[in-house]
DNA sequence: ATCAGTGCAAACGATTTGCACCTCG
DNA sequence: CGAGGTGCAAATCGTTTGCACTGAT
């Protein structure tokens, strides 16, 4: 069958720059920053097209605004890399899934079920509209060959 | 009974600074973040003394480097605010417990139980050595004030 | 006295923003 | 054509660091 385009939300303005962050995070397996993502582009442009001086260039700071818009959208989940200041993007899954992240190999476990309806507050009256959970430890690989 | 000095661990060495960090930090009931214990200090610090030039005055960066210290002899537990890029620290002695952020006017709700021990995962073998939960919505005072 | 701790200002790194130009619709 | 997106460089913001000085033991 012939390869289906990943397609971005109607409502979003759709530009080369765009498509091709959406691209480099649907066929990531790990969350990414801006600038995995922006070297990612980098590196295939410079791949592509022989170093010219084409077009294939990228600001920085559009990938952040790329992400900032898809956040908006409800397209990626961003969330905090623990022990950096560093935030990580990734598609929103289509399911409700959690995830355990490796912190060598960045693999991502998930989880058997969503725990959120193990969580009450000691006073009542707290209307939850968004909740993430991150677990971060070493997947069974990483945790054999600890160094 | 009289008045018993919380104590710092006797391998750190004791300075007005870090006994001043460490007590905001044991009298707070919430994690604070490094500028929270600055303005908190010289709050304190200009009510006390008729905003004279006394020694009442602290660098940011000794606050942080007081807490990467208590950190690192775990006396004090460094997590990222939800949304933001901003460490907030709380002493480790107090029990493990979560918060639900007010996305309105950012009161921390605490949760009845870590909800830790219901995260199970699809593969097994994987060695846990951090979580984080963050739960986002409305308190009880902005959920009835919508605008 | 000695060496860790501190204040200050400058450095840093991730992220944001102002502005002129460019592109999609 | 016009609103919105982009590149670039400069600005921001939380946090860290270099250095000379101060204070604890």
């Amino acid at each position: 069958m012939e390869e289906k385009e990943l397609q971005l939300p109607l409502n979003i303005k759709k530009t080369k720059q765009r498509e091709d962050v959406f691209r480099v995070l649907s066929e990531s397996a790990v969350p990414m920053n801006a600038m995995d993502i922006y070297e990612k582009l980098r590196e295939r442009t410079v791949t592509l097209q022989e170093e010219s001086s084409e077009k294939g260039v990228y600001a920085i700071s559009t990938i952040y605004r790329t992400l900032q818009t898809f956040e908006k959208h409800g397209l990626v989940e961003k969330s905090m890399m623990v022990g950096s200041d560093m935030a990580v993007y990734a598609l929103k899954a289509k399911e409700h899934i959690h995830y355990a992240i490796c912190l060598k190999c960045h693999k991502m476990v998930p989880m058997k079920q969503c725990p959120y309806e193990h969580i009450h507050f000691e006073e009542d009256e707290f209307t939850v509209t968004n909740h993430k959970i991150e677990v971060y430890g070493y997947c069974k690989n990483c945790g054999e060959n600890v160094n």
